[in-house]
DNA sequence: ATTGAGACCATAAAATCCCATTGAATACCC
DNA sequence: GGGTATTCAATGGGATTTTATGGTCTCAAT
């Protein structure tokens, strides 16, 4: 669990930094608001461009309001947020309002991108896994790591 | 069975890494809780790009809620640990809390992925095929292989 | 002036590296 | 075969590096 300091810096963890960077090769990444949850999600460049991909394969030459309306909801209110070599970055206020964020942070790798979660609302959720469950509770309550 | 030392350093048999070391190239393993029993499942990332690959296959185009869940029940508690030549890892308070893991571990293979058991947990479960139970029992008193 | 972003330096804790020791299993030699 | 070297795995301890995070300073925009 990773803190957000007064000035809303938060660093990303570092071995995820890594793999950012090794499929990137970059210190940026892509961060929006969840579709089905309070959370934020978050990728490299690289997913940034296979999410476009999807929506030309999608699409094609259908240019009506269905592809603009599936392009907001994908990269409507997302940023690009670059990070130094400390591997922190700043989250506006849009974000932090968009994703519950308040004073610390969870990052979950969920297969080919993270999810940032307030905990206290990845736990007011119905239907997490309780073995995660378990996992933000502990991290809650100072057991650290 | 293997020691957990004060520093939480913890020892992987050579044999595995070395099947860990063939099948994915890297000296890097991914650990989490088992989802049914007290103890951790660990395995190469060759098998963690199968339960990508297995993930995508079965949502394929649907981004819907039901994918994050699935997602986060199966990547959301795990850790990816590197270790280096002399082959420890390091295990996390949370992996040590929820694998009920104390200062002895026994690494058990069960095909394309291994269990990591706290000895007085494996013991204390329901059900054990009596042969393990004999190996364990014998292992915990000191009598070694 | 005030605010916030961004660069930079500082620090405590934790992870990682490196070297040394033990001890068991195996190879070797007479 | 019996005894002895040798190898390699597991582990202990210290030194070193990295990480997360706090603070300061500058600059630009408001």
């Amino acid at each position: 669990m990773n803190g957000v300091d007064a000035k809303h810096r938060l660093s990303v963890p570092a071995p995820l930094r890594e793999t950012i960077e090794t499929r990137s090769q970059t210190r940026e990444l892509v961060l929006g608001p969840d579709e089905h949850s309070p959370c934020l999600i978050g990728y490299d460049i690289t997913y940034f461009d296979r999410l476009e991909a999807r929506l030309e394969e999608e699409f094609a030459a259908d240019f009506g309001p269905g592809r603009s309306r599936k392009a907001r909801s994908v990269f409507g209110a997302t940023e690009h947020l670059k990070y130094d070599e400390t591997g922190r970055i700043i989250l506006s206020p849009l974000m932090r309002e968009m994703g519950e964020i308040g004073g610390q942070v969870v990052f979950m790798g969920v297969g080919h991108h993270f999810e940032i979660w307030s905990p206290e609302q990845f736990l007011a959720q119905e239907g997490q896994d309780p073995r995660v469950v378990k996992l933000v509770t502990a991290l809650l309550a100072g057991r650290t790591q």
